[in-house]
RNA sequence: GGUGGGUUGGCCGAGAGGCGAGGCAACGGACUGCAAAUCCGUCUACACGGGUUCAAAUCCCGUACCCACCUCCA
């Protein structure tokens, strides 16, 4: 079986072949580090978590890039109004930003590199492209140094556009530009509204690197002049990384194979900045329910669909995943890792086809039930089954990731299960009495502490 | 103006010419002291109008509405 995935540079689904047998290089465009995360920016990072764990479990080696960029006209103007070092706005929404992504069981990337730790390789790769004959310096004296579009003649080969029915940017102060639809590379330092800090030495004088120049240069550095897959958010697709590979191909770098863009999560119809309180911000949304079940609501969706996000639908994401939890609870589930269903295999080879593997375990749940049921043992196999198919989703509930026990909670939930045991000792003395009522009376008690009951034939089992 | 995507049952969400994805909810049955969990069964679909075809949610033409991007938004 091969993989098959769609690429947005062809338009159609394609058979995935890397570079080299065996290794694949991906880079991925990950935030600019400038408020809160919100649902919508860790769906990016969950949906490509989930093509890495896929080529892991095909066997091949993964090299995963995936940037941060923490210097741009956001970061300076917020940091401005918050009144504090852009730096710092910076840095503390990057930790923000890992806690969300590790809370979400996202694997940390082979390497995170910064915008502001690579201009070296950024002015380096701005002056070959001037060299060539594709940037060239301002000639208003800003400092700035665009990427000439014009001397590309495939620019807009990306997103299937011509240059020539491109709107040019509503802002149009043209600055220096020849064409008002080239983009800055570089930016010159401009002392009366930036912060000196925020600029960096260069052959045009001191200035800060240009949003897609930073793209290029660090995938050029960590995965070579040619990689096998790009990804980011379709917004994404033009300008950024139109402008990257314009910008990589015209240094004479082959750049990306694939470019892999997943879609929005979307309030109201519409993207969430739009709209957005602090109400989605993802510590918000874990408010509401466990990170291992929002990552489920995620994952349930094909990442090339938009997602119209609902705290219904997400507590029936919740609910989904607790059957397959209690699955495999009642198994006794958590054997060794079993096999991948065909069908799973299948549904993932097709362009990443999350609902049809969900449907797969969903379906092995069922079937597991059953075996259960009628007391076969073939139970603790198809359990098995499920975890590996759940694991390579990020979705293992025995997965040590989703305990995040500290020593506390751990002694707190042992000491529950002793005081509700004691009770549950109780109600079933009272069972055998055949005092129902009294039964009921302390299954209603447990019940109000938020505790459910449920009587298997091994006897009473408890649930949060 | 250009480019890309969407409209599926009570809800979420797949599929891309025939064989009803899956989940949630609801209803009926089995199990249970009663529940819960589980199993079995039932129900409600493809925006609209044409067309192609033995057969269309799926292909073609048209219409409506929605969304995204068009130079620093995942």
């Amino acid at each position: 079986m091969t993989l098959r995935l769609y690429d947005t540079a062809t338009g159609e689904v394609r058979d995935f072949q890397p570079l080299r047998e065996g290794e694949v290089g991906i880079y991925v465009c990950g935030l600019t580090v400038q408020s809160e995360p919100h649902v919508g920016h860790v769906r990016s990072a969950v949906n490509f978590d989930v093509l890495r764990r896929w080529l892991l479990a095909r066997g091949e080696k993964v090299t995963f890039i995936r940037n941060i960029t923490d210097i741009d006209d956001k970061i300076l103007l917020k940091s401005a109004a918050q009144n504090r070092p852009w730096f710092n706005l910076a840095y503390d929404m990057k930790r923000e930003l890992d806690k969300a992504y590790d809370a979400l069981n996202v694997l940390p990337p082979t390497y995170e590199p910064a915008a502001t730790g690579h201009v070296p390789e950024m002015v380096e790769l701005i002056e070959a492209l001037i060299e060539r004959g594709h940037a060239y310096p301002a000639g208003d004296g800003s400092g700035d140094v665009y990427f000439d579009v014009r001397s590309w003649p495939s620019y807009g080969e990306l997103t299937h556009q011509n240059v020539d029915d491109m709107e040019a940017a509503a802002d149009a102060d043209p600055r220096g530009k020849k064409d008002p639809r080239d983009f800055a590379l570089w930016k010159g330092w401009k002392p009366e509204s930036e912060p000196a800090t925020a600029s960096w030495p260069s052959p045009w004088g001191r200035g800060r690197p240009g949003w897609h120049i930073e793209c290029s240069a660090m995938a050029g550095k960590y995965l070579g002049e040619a990689f096998d897959i790009h990804g980011g958010g379709v917004d994404l697709r033009f300008p950024h990384h139109e402008n990257e590979q314009a910008q990589s191909r015209a240094a004479g770098h082959p750049f990306a194979s694939y470019w892999m863009h997943n879609a929005w999560i979307t309030t109201s119809g519409e993207k969430m900045s739009k709209s957005l309180g602090n109400s989605l911000v993802v510590p918000e949304v874990l408010k509401q329910v466990r990170p291992v079940e929002l990552r489920y609501y995620m994952v349930a969706a094909h990442y090339r669909s938009t997602v119209e996000f609902s705290f219904e639908a997400l507590g029936e994401a919740a609910t989904s995943y607790r059957r397959i939890e209690n699955f495999l609870e009642r198994a006794g589930g958590f054997a060794e890792s079993g096999e991948l269903p065909a069908e799973f295999a299948e549904a993932m080879d097709d362009d990443l086809g999350t609902p049809a593997a969900m449907a797969a375990i969903h379906n092995a749940v069922r079937e597991g039930n059953k075996q259960l049921a009628e007391g076969d043992v073939g139970a603790v196999v198809t359990a098995s089954n499920v975890r590996r198919m759940l694991a390579v989703l990020g979705l293992d509930p025995a997965d040590p990731h989703w305990a995040a026990g500290s020593g506390a909670a751990e002694g707190l939930s042992n000491a529950v299960d002793v005081l509700v045991r004691a009770l549950l000792d109780q109600r079933q003395a009272a069972r055998a009495a055949k005092d129902f009522a009294a039964a009921d009376a302390i299954r209603d008690r447990i019940a109000e502490a938020g505790i459910e009951i449920e009587d298997t034939p091994e006897g009473p089992r408890w649930s949060i």
